[in-house]
DNA sequence: AACACGTCCTGAGCGC
DNA sequence: TGCGCTCAGGACGTGT
């Protein structure tokens, strides 16, 4: 099983990286020319290719990530949103490069440079957004449920809002109305570092065992944030450009396997709201 | 053929 | 019966 492997598998850690790796690159220059190569993505892109009017020639002044959103803001209070859904990618190259099968859109530079988007399934997402306030994020944005990694997301918040839900642990975790970002691969590993069973419904776990919850959702999305993420390959140009994340899961893709902590039980497999989840039964009650 | 790292939508099922 | 909430499951292209 090579569950990750390939290129691509953006969660909150590896588009921090993408976002992180953009800026020597884009900081500063102006897009002179977009090609979109597919009438969508995970929506139509008509609407896209009228507001590129709005940032053409425009100085690209900040690169962030709320979410699994990179946020481009642009001089003339306009960002552009990157997504890259589940398959998406990025890549720098120089502009005269023949587009590869799967790109979807290339944005061309001022420079000589080109930024490519591959997307073989379409689940990405781009638009342009305006904005109220400079060096802020569109309102689509800011009214998102807390970073994993921010202040307001803590023990207290994720107890008090599970409360009366049945629902596994796992489930709750990884939906975008309470908490952003953390995806499956990172679920599956947080659970199994918190020592708690992906399948317990959230209402039943107490204050304590949501401290540990959150601290292993922080430490585990921080250290693939350090490791580089899981794959970011074909970066040109970028140090460090391979993630190595991948050598530390200790659950993810492993069903079949002697669980690497307790050296004795062998990590299970299920599914959990429609997505594979793997835990240790020996480790995690 | 089954399954894939994300989101969005639908509708079944529940309590009141 | 109806309302609102919760939650599971499917849909969305394509590749392996």
């Amino acid at each position: 099983m090579q569950p990750v492997d390939g290129e691509g598998m953006p969660e909150l850690p590896e588009v921090e990286t993408v976002a992180r790796a953009l800026r020597p690159h884009l900081l500063g220059r102006r897009m002179t020319r977009v090609d979109v190569l597919t009438v969508k993505l995970r929506k139509p892109l008509a609407s896209f290719k009228q507001k590129l009017a709005d940032v053409l020639d425009k100085e690209i002044i900040k690169i962030s990530r709320r979410a699994k959103y990179i946020v481009v803001e642009f001089a003339g209070m306009r960002v552009m949103l990157l997504h890259l859904g589940m398959s998406g990618s990025l890549k720098i190259v120089p502009g005269d490069v023949p587009a590869e099968n799967h790109e979807r859109i290339i944005w061309f530079f001022d420079d000589g440079r080109s930024l490519r988007f591959h997307d073989p399934r379409k689940f990405g997402l781009v638009d342009i957004l305006p904005l109220q306030i400079p060096d802020s994020l569109p309102e689509c944005l800011e009214n998102l449920p807390p970073e994993p990694l921010g202040e307001h997301f803590s023990a207290n918040y994720l107890y008090q809002l599970s409360r009366g839900r049945r629902r596994p642990i796992k489930s709750l975790i990884m939906d975008n109305s309470f908490v952003v970002g953390v995806g499956n691969i990172y679920a599956s590993e947080s659970l199994f570092r918190a020592g708690i069973d992906p399948l317990s419904p959230a209402g039943k776990l107490t204050l304590p065992r949501y401290q540990q919850l959150v601290q292993a959702i922080r430490q585990v999305l921080q250290e693939a944030i350090a490791a580089g993420g899981t794959t970011i390959s074909d970066f040109s140009g970028v140090d460090g450009s391979e993630g190595t994340f991948a050598r530390h899961l200790n659950v993810y893709g492993r069903a079949g396997k002697v669980c690497l902590t307790c050296n004795k039980a062998i990590i299970l497999k299920t599914i959990i709201g429609g997505r594979s989840t793997f835990y240790c039964p020996h480790c995690q009650k």
